[in-house]
DNA sequence: CTGAAAGCGCTTACAG
DNA sequence: CTGAAAGCGCTTACAG
């Protein structure tokens, strides 16, 4: 690999001048800078980021911590598509990212290897089952950083999230505009923000058409197939005629309880999810639901984070991307 | 953030001892040690990454390479699982993982990224689809690598890989074993390592037993549900005993067209796949599969990769990690 | 066992 | 528009 000073000595200017073209330097007489191009090209010279971070103390590397096991779950392509997000957005903005899956097993040695690495300029940490050391921990290392996720009860942090609580207020109106009145939601964890939002939208359209809210009808569960599963089977004595997963695979598991206990969907029972993830689609039948644009979240963190570094002042970003009702066949359409 | 030289002052000693304190050389005298670890421990000192870098040439950074859309598939969480593997073993070793997703959009600026990234040790790249250039470009810029999957026709990597001849050799075997005779298969795309050996052990088991192969009982296909459904519709007027998708997804939608064509799984045939994906054992009836270690294969990577790096002599690593049989519902037991 | 000094490869005032 | 020089924060022979 070629450093500066060679590129120098083989173009005949200083590294002062090479550096000045490297980096665009608009002072720079045309003639000059062609001919030291011509030997950046021919020699494959790349500068040396560490050297460079270390004189501009800018580094240009973003750092995001997910916890493990997030989109593991089966079918749930969150992880994958937000990194997929994140790491388009960081390639199209010349930034690097550096990634650490939050895993209690090494969450000491992860911490300091993320806080003490010299290298990072932000951080963008999703906030779903984040330890509060981990997080307390980046809060003392001064890093900027953005939080995917409301976090419950630091209001004042960065964060970019979804509109939990408007989608579901949606898909709820939306059954009770198809004549559902007795609907029934199986939540997610309330002490988790899209478990309680997701609730709060459901209570929201409720009360908005002055519809009873019957607690009988509200069970809480994990965002599993199998807690979706063990949740229906609790509801179906109150013969609801709808339910509300507060997930998709929450929905999923309904169903097939549902399945089990001889009941048809959507004819006698509607059910509906949250997320869209691929597998709703392939329900049977395909399940109504609401799309969260996840790969978006992504890019806009990075962009978030961004703008934090470059203007240190700006705190207290929120961003709530909007929700999209995706209507299939498992609510049917007691219209028609 | 202080500074070696900080430090240094405060313990009143040289910035020479206080790096030797930091990387644990045994030639310093244990008060002296204990001195500076105090004032260490007490400033909260960090050494810089990028200065330390740039004196040793040495970051323990190593760069993952990932085709986006991986793992988005519906139900197929092997980039979670791999990535996982990855960054844990890194965590583990004190590594840190710089990540970038293969984007045909970003591909010339990502390539530069990458390749020119003087903080990069070494790369794990996953090969499939990736683009050939790419290939080349990372193959020229002299780092160490190794490839996630063997390339077809590039035997003189370093790569680590699944037994996919044998695992399907092993599922095949099982089959007849059961009883069944007429056995299809529905393949993945040839020209892929995964797609081409698992059909290979396909034929080996047939071989072996000395059972005809017959031509229009294999058919090839995307790694896809819809691929599935689709292949298995014109394997269906053959009546096989039995097909084998080389993935789950495929097994998944030739289960799908078989529900259609009112066939029933496993009365009137056995359905089996490949890759154990979560969803497998959601359905209905739970398929008989290969279980392929996708967590360890990301493991497994680093600590080659870290003997790459330390070892550069040390070319040609193979390592080929053996599948598991899963037998579930889908395939039923003929013997009984 | 410890320190002074050189060096890693870059950037950036400061002069000119 | 260009160059000489200092400096970023570390490591590591070399002396002692």
């Amino acid at each position: 690999m070629p450093t500066l000073e060679e590129i120098a000595k083989l173009s005949n200017v200083s590294r002062s001048t090479v550096s000045r073209v490297i980096n665009n330097d608009p002072h720079v007489r045309s003639t000059t800078r062609e001919k030291v191009m011509a030997v950046v090209h021919q020699t494959n010279y790349r500068p040396n980021l560490a050297a460079r971070s270390l004189a501009t103390a800018n580094t240009q590397i973003l750092g995001l911590v997910v916890p493990a096991g997030v989109g593991v779950a089966f079918g749930d392509p969150f992880f994958p598509l937000f990194v997929e997000g994140v790491a388009a957005a960081c390639t199209e903005t010349d930034h690097l990212v550096m990634l650490w899956l939050a895993d209690t097993d090494y969450e000491r040695r992860m911490i300091g290897q993320i806080v003490s690495n010299g290298l990072l300029e932000g951080l963008i940490v999703s906030s779903m089952y984040l330890p509060d050391p981990m997080l307390d921990s980046i809060i003392n290392s001064a890093l900027p950083f953005v939080l995917i996720g409301q976090p419950l009860n630091r209001p004042e942090m960065n964060y970019v999230e979804v509109e939990n609580r408007n989608g579901a207020r949606e898909i709820i109106t939306y059954l009770l505009h198809l004549g559902c009145r007795k609907i029934a939601t199986i939540t997610g964890p309330l002490s988790s923000p899209p478990g309680f939002y997701r609730k709060e939208g459901y209570l929201d359209a409720l009360r908005a058409r002055s519809v009873p809210v019957d607690p009988s009808l509200i069970v809480e569960a994990d965002f599993t197939e199998a807690d979706g599963y063990y949740a229906m089977q609790r509801l179906i004595p109150y013969r609801p005629e709808a339910v509300f997963g507060a997930s998709d695979m929450i929905a999923i598991g309904a169903m097939r309880a549902l399945r089990e206990a001889g009941l048809r969907v959507p004819e006698d029972i509607a059910v509906v999810g949250f997320d869209d993830i691929p597998a709703a689609a392939h329900t049977q039948p395909p399940l109504t639901t609401v799309h969260q644009p996840t790969r978006r979240m992504g890019k806009i963190a990075v962009e978030m984070l961004i703008d934090l570094i470059e203007h240190p002042g700006n705190n207290q970003h929120h961003v709530v991307l909007p929700t999209e009702l995706i209507i299939r066949e498992s609510c049917g359409s007691m219209l028609d």
